[in-house]
RNA sequence: CCCCUUGUAGUUCAAAGGAUAGAACGAGGGACUUCUAAUCCCUAAAUCGAGGUUCGAUUCCUCGCAAGGGGACCA
C-alpha cells in the first residue's frame, strides 16, 4: 500500500537525519483540498533536531523528492510544518482499474497472513430468549470475523451455549410448574411460540427463586440432578427445551447470516473445569473459603470470584477454564476473541488471570472484547426479569415499517420479502455498528432506527442506484474506460476509493467495524453528490465511459465495505 | 466503601496527540419531465468543571462533578 510506503521512507529519511525510531503518523487531511496524505514528522522531531520544522519539513520533501514515489505529484509545507502530498490523476484512474480487477477480493491485506483466529460470539443460552443483546454480539462479532478473514487470518467461529446450571434449573423448575402448557406447546407449538414460553418459564423460575424459599431449594435440587443423573420427568423436559431452543437459534443464525464452525456447551466443559479448579487447588492456584473454591483475585488487584461453589459444582469461571483448553484442542489458534457484553469485563479479567496461571500461553492469546450493552430507555434488560425485546419480535416490527414505505414498488412477492429482511437487517446491523465498540446504545426504537441519513438503508440505497446505472450501461452497451479524460476535475471520489485497504488495517487492528461505517458514509455521500451532479450513463457523453469506471469501482467497494459488516444490499429498493 | 467505563450541537454518533472539532436526525430555506428524491445543495447550533504535561489536548495525567457497569457460590 502506497501509505505503508510513503511512511517507510520518510522513516528512513529522519534515521539519517539522526532520529532514533522517528514516530510519526501518515493520515489523509480531514479536509481534502490540503491534499491526499499528510505527514507530521517535521512538527514532531523540529524541536529534538534543534531546527525549525518548516526547514526541517523542507528538507525532508527534498529527501523525499529524490527517493521517487512515482504515485506522488507534489508537496507542500502547510500549517506549523505539515508535509500535505498529492497523488497524480493517473494514480487514481489505475485504482479504479484495481479495484474492478480485485472484484470481491479487493481490500483484503497481508495483516494477519497465516494467523489462525478463533472468535466466539452471540453465546444464547437454551431455555432462554434470543434477545436484542445477543443480536447485539453476534452483529459485532460476525463483522470482527469478516474483518479478520479479509486481513489474511483463517478464522474460526465459535458459539458457546449454557445448557447446564442455575439458569437451566430456573426455567426447568417453572416449565414443572406448568405442564399442561408445555403439553400444549409440544403438540401444537410453533418453534417462535416455543421458544417464548421457555423464555417466559425462566422468568417465572427466577422470580420464584429469589422470592421463595421453598422454590429456591428445589431449584438448587434440580441444578444438581442437570448436572448428574436425571430423573425421567427432569430428563423429558430437560431434552424437549433445550432442543426447541437450539432449533430456534440454528433458524436466526439463518436469518443472521451466520455459521459456527464449533458449538460448545456447558455440559461438555463442566466436568473438565471441575478437574482443572481441583488440580490446582493443589498447586494453590485456587483457595478453599466457606466451602467453596475460589480464586483470590484480589492479590492482584481484581475480584475474588468462586469457581467451584460449596455444592461442589462448577461456576461459569470454572467451565470457562475448560473451554479455553477444548477450543485449543479443536482448533490451535494463534488469537482467540471472545465478544460480549462488557458487563462482564472484570469477570473475564479474573478468568483470564486463572487461565494464565494454568496456561500462560493460551491466556496470552486470548483476548476479550467487551462491547456496550444494548440498554432501553427504561433502563437495563434483563431475561431474569422479562424486560427484554427479542430479536424475532422486533425484527417484525421493522419490516412492517419497512413494508409500507416499499408498498408502491412493483416487485414480486418473493423479491419484496427478502427486500424487506435485507433492509430491516441493514437497518439494525448499521445501528449497532456505528459507534465505536465499547458505548452503550440506548435503544429506542424510534430514534435508533433510522432509514434516512446516516443508515443502512442510506449505504445499501447508494450501493442500489451505482448498481442501476451499471445495468443501464450495459444495456446501451456503454463500455468503462480507465483512462481520465482531459481536463476532467479531479472528484472526492476517485480520492476515497483507493483508501478502502487501509480502512480494513485499521478496523482489524482497533478491532473496530465502525471505522468501516465512517470509512463508507463518506463515501457514499461523494458518490451520491456526484451522481446528482453527473448524468452517468451517456451514450453522447465522451466522458461517460470514466464516469461509469468510477461508477463500477464505487459499487465494488460498497459491496465488499458492506459484506464486512455483514449488510446485504438488496436487489431492488 | 473499592474497582472499571463513559461525559462533544436540542438529540444520536464521529474525530489516528495536529490544521477551521466532522456527520445524521430535528429546525429553517431550496432542488424531481432525468441512470430509483430511502437522494442532493444552503443556513443556524457543541468539547462537564479546574489544574498539569506538550510547539500543539476532545484525545494523555491529577482532582472535582455527573451517568452507567462490576464487587463469593448468576452470567
Amino acid at each position: 500500500m502506497l501509505e505503508k510506503k510513503i511512511k517507510l521512507e520518510t522513516t528512513e529519511i529522519l534515521k539519517k537525519m539522526g532520529v532514533r525510531g522517528p514516530k510519526f503518523i501518515v493520515e489523509h487531511p480531514t479536509d481534502m483540498s490540503l491534499g491526499d496524505y499528510s505527514l507530521n514528522g517535521a512538527l514532531i522531531y523540529g524541536k529534538k533536531l534543534n531546527k525549525n520544522p518548516l526547514d526541517l519539513a523542507v528538507e525532508i520533501i527534498s529527501e523525499l523528492k529524490k527517493r521517487n514515489i512515482p504515485e506522488i505529484s507534489k508537496m507542500d509545507i502547510a500549517g506549523f510544518g505539515f508535509i500535505n502530498i498529492f497523488l497524480k490523476d493517473d494514480f487514481f484512474a489505475n485504482s479504479l482499474e484495481k479495484i474492478i480487477k480485485s472484484s470481491r477480493n479487493f481490500g483484503k491485506i497481508k495483516s494477519n497472513q497465516g494467523k489462525k483466529i478463533a472468535i466466539e460470539y452471540t453465546d444464547p443460552n437454551p431455555f432462554k430468549e434470543f434477545h436484542i443483546g445477543h443480536m447485539m454480539t453476534n452483529f459485532i462479532g460476525e463483522s470482527l470475523a469478516r474483518i479478520f478473514e479479509f486481513s489474511g487470518a483463517e478464522v474460526k467461529r465459535f458459539c458457546y451455549s449454557g445448557d447446564v446450571g442455575l439458569h437451566v434449573a430456573k426455567a426447568i423448575y417453572g416449565l414443572k410448574q406448568n405442564l399442561h402448557l408445555l403439553l400444549w406447546q409440544k403438540l401444537f407449538g410453533q418453534q417462535t411460540s416455543r421458544a417464548r414460553f421457555l423464555g417466559d418459564c425462566y422468568a417465572y423460575g427466577d422470580k420464584k427463586y429469589r422470592e421463595d424459599e421453598k422454590a429456591r431449594q428445589q431449584i438448587v435440587e434440580i441444578n444438581k440432578e442437570i448436572y448428574g443423573q436425571k430423573k425421567f420427568l427432569t430428563k423429558f423436559i430437560y431434552n424437549l427445551g433445550r432442543q426447541w431452543s437450539l432449533d430456534e437459534f440454528a433458524e436466526i443464525y439463518d436469518i443472521l447470516d451466520t455459521k459456527f464452525d464449533f458449538s460448545f456447551f456447558e455440559s461438555q466443559t463442566a466436568i473438565r473445569g471441575v478437574e482443572l479448579v481441583k488440580e490446582y487447588l493443589a498447586k494453590d492456584i485456587f483457595v478453599f473459603s466457606d466451602q467453596a473454591i475460589i480464586f483470590p483475585g484480589e492479590k492482584y488487584n481484581l475480584h475474588t470470584r468462586v469457581f467451584i461453589n460449596s455444592h461442589n459444582l462448577p461456576t461459569y469461571e470454572a467451565k470457562d477454564l475448560a473451554l479455553a483448553e477444548i477450543k485449543y484442542e479443536s482448533y490451535p489458534y494463534d488469537l482467540s476473541f471472545i465478544v460480549t457484553g462488557n458487563e462482564v469485563n472484570d469477570y473475564f479479567a479474573v478468568v483470564l488471570k486463572a487461565l494464565e496461571e494454568i496456561y500462560p500461553n493460551l491466556a496470552q492469546r486470548t483476548k476479550h472484547i467487551g462491547h456496550g450493552m444494548l440498554k432501553l430507555p427504561s433502563g437495563k434488560m434483563s431475561s431474569r426479569t422479562g424486560s427484554v425485546i427479542a430479536f424475532k419480535s422486533l425484527l417484525k416490527d421493522i419490516e412492517k415499517i419497512i413494508e409500507e414505505k416499499m408498498s408502491e414498488r412493483l416487485l414480486s412477492k418473493k423479491e419484496k420479502q427478502q427486500a424487506i429482511q435485507d433492509i430491516a437487517l441493514g437497518a439494525l446491523r448499521f445501528a449497532v455498528l456505528k459507534q465505536s465498540p465499547g458505548k452503550d446504545i440506548i435503544f429506542d426504537f424510534n430514534k435508533s432506527l433510522s432509514f434516512e441519513g446516516d443508515s443502512g438503508p442510506y449505504l445499501q440505497y447508494s450501493a442500489r442506484r451505482a448498481e442501476s446505472c451499471l445495468d443501464e450501461a450495459k444495456k446501451i452497451g456503454l463500455e468503462c474506460s480507465f483512462s481520465r479524460p482531459d481536463n476532467w476535475p479531479l472528484e472526492n471520489l476517485e480520492r476515497l476509493l483507493y483508501r478502502f485497504p487501509e480502512e480494513v488495517a485499521r478496523a482489524g487492528e482497533n478491532s473496530s467495524p465502525q471505522i468501516i461505517i465512517s470509512y463508507l458514509l463518506n463515501l457514499a455521500g461523494n458518490f451520491n453528490n456526484f451522481y446528482s451532479r453527473e448524468k452517468i450513463v451517456d451514450k453522447d457523453d465522451p466522458t461517460a465511459s470514466y464516469k461509469l469506471a468510477l461508477t463500477m469501482a464505487f459499487f465494488q467497494v460498497m459491496e465488499n465495505g458492506l459484506y464486512l459488516l455483514g449488510i446485504r444490499i438488496p436487489s431492488k429498493m
